[in-house]
DNA sequence: ACCAGAATTGATCAAATGGTCAAGTGTGTG
DNA sequence: CACACACTTGACCATTTGATCAATTCTGGT
């Protein structure tokens, strides 16, 4: 039996060996179901959150939300597994093939999207690493180290070939993820402070290119 | 009997009629939980703290907490309105007096000295306001925007008296609050990322020198 | 020494909540 | 039709946990 690697408990076999067709409808309700609980876990953390609220929130009694995950732990990683690959997405492409400025200007802006776009998983995953990433420590010590190391010789790499001014890369990745995951996370003060929301596309241009501003300010 | 604005549940008077002399002992283990509070709530939030764990930090039992704070939600208010002036004392002191350059440069150090020194307060907030900022919407709303509003006022005169380069007051303070927090909230990532902390002076005079540079090279 | 009130706690309660189970319903296949 | 199996749920259980209370100890003032 496959058993999940974080929570130790098994997790149920998409592919049976009879090949039967995956049940489009079983497929479904768990997505509602990761949908769900995605909304609920941002807003409320993983304690905060009851699983009669994702149940709700997805339209389904709570002891059939638990025949689609086990407990609410692996609920949660499932979660969290989920939505790993889309956010560090954008950090993969930014390779050394382009032009820097553009490259930085291609991240930010996708960054940027994502915090406008996705805020429930910027959120997510803040909270996680913010109480210690209990279940993300592996994949942070281990994936994202890799992609950043990745990221730092690039950046590293541009700058010796004098195409960026020197500054510490491992900054200028903090600095970026700060300032654009901070209109994510932080959205109700930005929004009571501002009265404006990413999803103005006037703020959202204002806030890429004062981003933008900063960091290319920085290194071009 | 005075009431707690923002629990309705009533708090112990501090200085009772009789100018009895403030219970010193009991005003230090009032602290004494404050602080074994603030540390958990920072940790694991709200929701996912028990009384059990901040009693037993604070060296004394369950009932013996609820005997200073009648309810955990007494507690958490307290222990965030006790952590909010602080918080705020470095914006406040940020006018109009100093050079613009000088200012900024103060302001970002103490920011960054607060993350290095306080970080459970910087996480405790960002929690807060993460999830909504349920207990200080209304202190963001009137305190905080209150100070903000003066700040970019003085950011507004300094820019229009050719002493600081154009840039959106509102995006400036945002990114000297997503930067230098980012190194307090995030810090299990920074730490798995680079090996190093705030504590350690020298990668602390190097994160304070891209920050500023980061800010100052935007509007000086 | 005495007393009033602060300080402290073991025992206990009631509610919330994660999780289980047996029983039922639907559905595709031989 | 019948069978197997995915799916669904109401009722229920066990534990956790915030909160209460009666009873006891400590402490400062007279």
């Amino acid at each position: 039996m496959r058993v999940d690697t974080c929570t130790g408990l098994p997790s149920p076999d998409r592919a049976s060996p009879q090949l039967r067709a995956v049940t489009t409808a079983g497929e479904a309700t768990r997505e509602r179901i990761l949908d769900a609980a995605l909304g609920c876990f941002a807003r409320t953390g993983l304690a905060g959150t009851r699983l009669d609220a994702i149940a709700r929130e997805a339209g389904l009694s709570k002891p059939n939300l638990l025949y689609y995950f086990r407990s609410k732990n692996e609920l949660y990683v499932a979660v969290l597994t989920r939505t790993l690959d889309m956010w560090l997405e954008p950090l993969r492409s930014l390779d050394g093939r382009s032009d820097p400025r553009e490259a930085l200007t291609h991240y930010i802006t996708r960054k940027l999207e994502a915090a406008r776009d996705q805020p429930e998983a910027s959120r997510l995953f803040a909270l996680e690493v913010m109480q210690g990433a209990p279940m993300l420590s592996a994949v942070i010590a281990t994936d994202l180290k890799q992609i950043v190391d990745r990221t730092v010789r690039v950046l590293t790499r541009w700058q010796s070939e004098g195409r960026l001014k020197p500054h510490d890369p491992h900054h200028l990745l903090f600095q970026i993820w700060a300032t654009t995951q901070h209109y994510a996370d932080f959205a109700t003060q930005v929004e009571q402070l501002t009265g404006k929301t990413l999803n103005d596309p006037a703020f959202f241009e204002q806030t890429r290119q004062a981003v933008c501003a900063a960091v290319l300010g920085l290194v071009v």
